[in-house]
DNA sequence: ATGCCTTGATAGTCAAGA
């Protein structure tokens, strides 16, 4: 089966994008990110005669707002990450589907809102590091996508794309990062191409003909989805179609 | 090197994205 994450930059403005990639790539499940509109609004596509249902947790204005499409139904395990009860960004869903737990996560991107900005992020990823580890110590298979806006190493960006202060490549965001991927979780598209990982998102203007891109948006694997894993890639045809998001999908396939 | 583009909220610009 295919799992996939797709930070579309507007659900409403890239519907058409959207519809397109469940038809070319058919993904079992896919999870969104920066809906950027409330719930009420996510347009009305033609998921269901396509097989798919849906939860959805959007927020007005800002840029938050995640989904979950999945074929058939699921059980909504969480619409929040646990930790920090004044935290309203609509940023986290987690489901029961096909016996395993899926995470859809987009996480703060930590460059605005000067120091707190960054400390939210941080606190974020430990959070999330902190459910991760009740999820394995449950013994939960447990698969996380979504838009971690983090390169985890220098060669997860083309050279000089950020400067190094900046919150994605901070050495606290990395560390922090490892901190996750220690707990057992195996980064799916990093598995599978050790020597080149792909990018999986291009600053709009020229960066995507140059393959000026960032690899920010990933898909964590427990152990016994890992031993499952049979490929991994980024839909780079979404990324050159006319008005896209500025995000690719990352899509993985499971046996089984 | 930089939000160089893009979007949404809002009413001319501005913040935020990465």
């Amino acid at each position: 089966m295919k799992l996939a994450s797709f930070n579309v930059n507007s659900v409403r403005k890239r519907a058409p994008n959207l519809l397109r990639f469940l038809d070319r790539e058919a993904p079992d499940l896919v999870v969104l990110q920066e809906l950027k509109c409330r719930t009420e609004e996510f347009p009305a596509l033609e998921l269901q005669g396509a097989g798919y249902a849906r939860h959805v947790l959007g927020q007005k204005g800002g840029r938050n707002g995640v989904a979950i499409l999945t074929r058939g139904e699921s059980e909504l395990l969480a619409d929040r990450l646990p930790g920090e009860d004044e935290d309203e960004q609509a940023r986290f869903l987690a489901v029961a589907w096909r016996g395993i737990t899926v995470a859809g996560l987009y996480l703060p991107n930590g460059n605005s809102g000067g120091a707190e900005g960054l400390a939210y992020k941080w606190r974020w990823m430990e959070r999330l590091r902190a459910w991760a580890a009740a999820q394995l110590d449950a013994f939960a298979p447990l698969a996380i996508l979504g838009d971690f806006n983090v390169c985890p190493t220098d060669a997860d960006l083309a050279p000089g794309a950020l400067p190094p202060e900046d919150a994605l490549v901070h050495p606290q965001t990395r560390a922090r990062w490892r901190a996750l991927t220690h707990l057992g979780l195996t980064d799916a598209l990093l598995a599978l191409h050790p020597e080149e990982p792909p990018f999986t998102y291009w600053d709009y203007g020229s960066a995507f003909e140059q393959n000026r891109g960032l690899r920010i948006d990933h898909a964590l694997l427990s152990p016994e989805l890992a031993e499952r894993l049979e490929g991994s890639g980024v839909d780079t045809a979404a990324r050159a179609e006319e008005s896209p998001s500025d995000h690719a999908p990352v899509w993985i396939t499971l046996a089984g």
